[in-house]
RNA sequence: GUGGGUGUAGCUCAGUCGGUUAGAGCGCCAGAUUGUGGCUCUGGAGGUCGCCGGUUCGAUUCCGGUCAUCCACCCCA
């Protein structure tokens, strides 16, 4: 039996409705705060992630479906979407006509890592991206729309927030925690020596209990910003309070990809295992230029859709749509007519087969129709048709042609 | 990439200290009710015991390998 590759899974029976309700209600709401939706191939060059999510980053690093095309053009399956709606915003002159651009997208993402639960090699992710806005405000609003996303999914979350400063003070701070990382270097563990070098920041977020340990007097980001990026953390804090948004600061928070700048965000919950974050984003006012479009700030965020599945509460289904059914094979064809004419305004599920009442009634009910419709041997003889209301149990013999 | 757990019916799992015909619950199909769903009762279908090899008179059981899957590390949504 061939089977789906490892890390990959079909999205059936019960599971779909959870994940067209999670992407329906993120949408919804994402164009009630002015997002358009954009699709971008799924497929890009390799050199656009490792331009934008960092050549330090494990991503790039180990985790990218990467391979050379027939025309030896070197590809990989996209490991996260902002890239690929940069790109776009780029590639469509969006940057140089100016104004504020806002887009949601939601589909497939692909690492090539180890699953576990909450990590998948292919899993969906719904987003939004902000261009042109450089505003706290627009972070603090993209912050609130998750909110209201998991609100209407019914999701519990604290947030975690944090700053990583602006390339006016973030140099100075890095150059400071590298020298403070070298003093107590011999002490940490292998991957922290590494990361002093190639992404200094990470070692902040190290989870090594050593290091924690060691890193609990190594300078805090937060209190070493300039004064436009201290003023718009101080106003994102106040803001959230404000509106008694659940948040936490996390000195750790270093977002994992290299494009970010002053603000950053995740969402957890504490009731899916290891893997904990459910939405994470943040600011990246230097993406734009590092793609080689113009210098444009902004500001966006992902959602694992895998993720909150499980913690999503599906609203009530009642009853709906018709089963139709027959007990005597002649009546096959009025069946499909029926049926055609039923499916311009409701869902209509068909029996071909003759079957005994009760087993139409028992699939009828196991299908969760509203009405089930028969037609046996004293209908098909008197030209009409059994229906039977599946809640209400009440039962009528009608003509065929007033049948609706 | 590293470590650990688990692979027996469609699903959840028992079990076999190595022996003839491998079980339960749920689900499915049928009947009880010659045309009335959910409840009940009765019956039935459904298994290469993950795969390959080794030990053995004999392996689903023991051993080795392998594959898959789950959980965790790393990292991240």
């Amino acid at each position: 039996m061939i089977q789906a590759l490892r890390g990959m899974k079909d999205i059936l029976n019960p599971d779909n409705e959870r994940f067209i309700h999670i992407i329906n209600t993120a949408s919804r709401i994402a164009e009630r705060y002015g997002y358009q939706y954009i699709e971008t191939p799924l497929l890009e060059e390799t050199a656009l992630f490792k331009r934008s999510v960092g050549e330090s980053s494990d991503i790039v690093g180990k985790e990218m479906y990467q391979f050379i095309d027939k025309g030896g053009h070197d590809v990989c399956l996209r490991p996260e979407g902002t890239a690929g709606v940069v790109r776009a915003f780029i590639q469509n002159k969006l940057d140089k006509k100016g104004g504020i651009h806002r887009f949601y997208y939601h589909g497939p993402m692909f690492r090539y890592e180890r699953p576990q639960k909450g990590r998948l090699r292919e899993f969906h992710q719904f987003g939004c991206e902000s261009f042109g806005e450089g505003s706290v405000y627009e972070d603090f609003t993209i912050i609130l729309m998750i909110k209201d996303i998991f609100d209407a999914l019914g999701i519990g979350y604290t947030i975690k927030i944090n700053s990583l400063g602006c390339p006016e003070c973030m140099p100075g701070y890095r150059e400071n925690l590298v020298q403070h990382l070298h003093g107590i270097q011999e002490e940490l563990c292998e991957d922290c020596q590494r990361r002093i070098e190639t992404n200094p920041i990470r070692v902040l977020d190290c989870k090594v209990e050593s290091c924690q340990n060691l890193l609990k007097s190594s300078p805090v980001i937060v209190e070493n910003l300039c004064e436009a990026c201290d003023s718009d953390f101080n106003t994102l804090v106040k803001l959230l309070e404000a509106h008694s948004l659940p948040f936490e600061r996390d000195p750790k928070l270093v977002r994992g990809l290299d494009y970010y700048t002053r603000t950053a965000f995740e969402f957890v919950s504490s009731e899916i295992g290891a893997q904990s974050a459910i939405a994470g984003g943040g600011r990246y006012n230097r993406l734009v230029e590092f793609l080689d479009g113009k210098s444009t700030p902004a500001v966006g965020f992902a959602l694992g859709i895998e993720r909150i599945m499980e913690l999503v509460k599906m609203p009530e289904v009642s009853r709906e749509g018709l089963y139709l059914g027959l007990m005597e094979p002649e009546a096959i064809e009025t069946i499909l007519q029926l049926a055609h004419q039923q499916r311009q305004h409701e869902t209509v599920y068909t029996e071909y087969n003759k079957k005994s009442l009760k087993a139409h009634l028992k699939a009828a009910d196991r299908l969760g129709a509203k009405r089930c419709a028969i037609i046996g041997e004293d209908e098909l003889k008197a030209g009409e048709i059994w229906v039977k209301d599946l809640e209400t149990k009440e039962e009528k013999r009608i003509a065929i042609d007033q049948f609706n």
